[in-house]
DNA sequence: GATATAATTCGATATATGGCGAAGTATAGG
DNA sequence: CCTATACTTCGCCATATATCGAATTATATC
């Protein structure tokens, strides 16, 4: 239950939903994930705590990058959760256009994205 | 996607998540369903009216009593998160426990359990 | 109709959550 | 090793949420 409670409230939140979605598609590196959205540095790194610690996502670094990525073995409920969230939002407008815009991304170097959120 | 949203969030409280457990089993009226709780009537109600806005139960009257149920049409999402509860939940100690009780509540008498929270 | 009953809505409060900017941490490169 | 870079953690604030008790609504019964 407690596990369960820690998905749902991950879960509860537009913009961690729409991460997810985003890493449904294969692993990003932070700076990428900031990118696709208007939200301070700080913030998108509590969200992805917030899905790390409910276990929906896991990360690797890489040098100065941090990638993060669905995890490779997952609990069964954050495996229900993960489908749950696809069979939802698949094919969603928000998630069209999130995919496009990250298509766009993907083809950004990382140097270029990082010096966008650069105070 | 706001749909998506009403319903996470429906999601994100154990006791509302409890609350669609004990549904999956059939029927309840307000005062069953407020007997499984230590929760006053009137948060029991928000906990429903908030289920009910995100489409993942129903109700009907019936005389002075209002019974609630997973919605005979659901939508689409709504389907999928009630079958994502499921999947989660079914067999744990939470839902065994609850299961267990609610077979004793079952067999109160109506006016037992409503008198039970009289002020 | 008047009263009692079953549940909801309202108003208030304490805590939780999402957001930001500043400070801190860890790695890469000169 | 000193600086720049890529994130994260911390401290703060505004808003949202869970909860309660009191007032309200709707139905049944006398």
């Amino acid at each position: 239950m407690k596990e369960f409670t820690a998905i749902t409230r991950a879960l509860a939140d537009e913009n961690r939903a729409r991460i997810l979605m985003l890493l449904d598609g294969g692993e990003l590196c932070v700076c990428q994930i900031l990118e696709m959205f208007a939200l301070a540095p700080s913030t998108i790194s509590k969200h992805l705590a917030i899905l790390c610690q409910a276990g929906l996502v896991e990360y690797r670094k890489a040098g100065r990058w941090i990638y993060y990525r669905l995890p490779r073995h997952r609990s069964a409920r954050a495996g229900e959760a993960i489908r749950f969230v696809r069979k939802c939002l698949a094919g969603s407008p928000q998630a069209a256009n999130d995919a496009k815009r990250l298509a766009a991304v993907r083809r950004m170097s990382m140097k270029t994205l990082c010096r966008r959120y650069r105070n």
